[in-house]
DNA sequence: TAAACATATGAACAATTATTCATATGTTCA
DNA sequence: TGAACATATGAATAATTGTTCATATGTTTA
């Protein structure tokens, strides 16, 4: 083995990086986020609102999916406040809140695409 | 009510979005990888990785979870290609396989930042 | 080669979560 | 106001998933 090259050193290694981790409550921020897109459900819903604002019952129709399930998973997607919504009389109408979704997705493509 | 706004038309939306929708598969392996970021243990992993090629007994130290528990989550980060591994001796290091996964968490900081 | 060390892995269990069903809330219009 | 429509929500169920435990695989060194 060629001895130039520098060897795995765990102590150190340790003592270096210990200190840099983020603080927990970050960290369980950060994977809720990744949380809601880890669904593909949720993937759908957002794919939809990227070309148009929409009501729940287009977005049901759309992805062929109960009126029911698609509520329940739009409030995840408002909780994590990657969507929001307005009442246009008796529809609630939905659309992305910022560019946020779009740029995480993105990469998320990227990667997928090799 | 402005009846000059344009006001919401289900069937034409409907019409106009579907055809835009991605492909089953993609969308399966979208919302696969961003599952793999949404898990604390996983982040942690990833973090530790940010700053150095680590062992698995290092990983497991840092972050006091079991030897066992790192190795699993090491699996999955691999399977979804966001680590390798080269053998060292008795260790195996890994370490992270591209940028994408450092772009795609900082998307996600940011939008944890608000 | 045997012992010690490092990692991987299968099975089992506990916890989380997505969907369905039934129903409640809220809005419009006759 | 009452009927019809649109959405939200609580409870229950089924499926997925993270960790532990026990053990297997693989490497080094005495």
């Amino acid at each position: 083995m060629n001895k130039t090259s520098v060897e795995h050193n765990c102590a150190e290694v340790i003592a270096e990086v210990k200190p840099l981790m983020p603080d927990e409550e970050i960290l369980l921020d950060l994977a809720d986020v990744f949380k809601v897109f880890g669904d593909t459900t949720r993937i759908r819903i957002l794919f939809c609102l990227f070309e148009h604002e929409m009501c729940v019952c287009d977005i049901a129709e759309l992805l062929d999916y109960s009126q029911s399930a698609i509520s329940h998973q739009l409030r995840v997607l408002k909780n994590a406040k990657l969507v929001t919504s307005r009442r246009e009389g008796k529809s609630i109408l939905y659309s992305l809140s910022d560019d946020h979704v779009r740029t995480i997705i993105g990469q998320g493509m990227e990667h997928v695409m090799e």
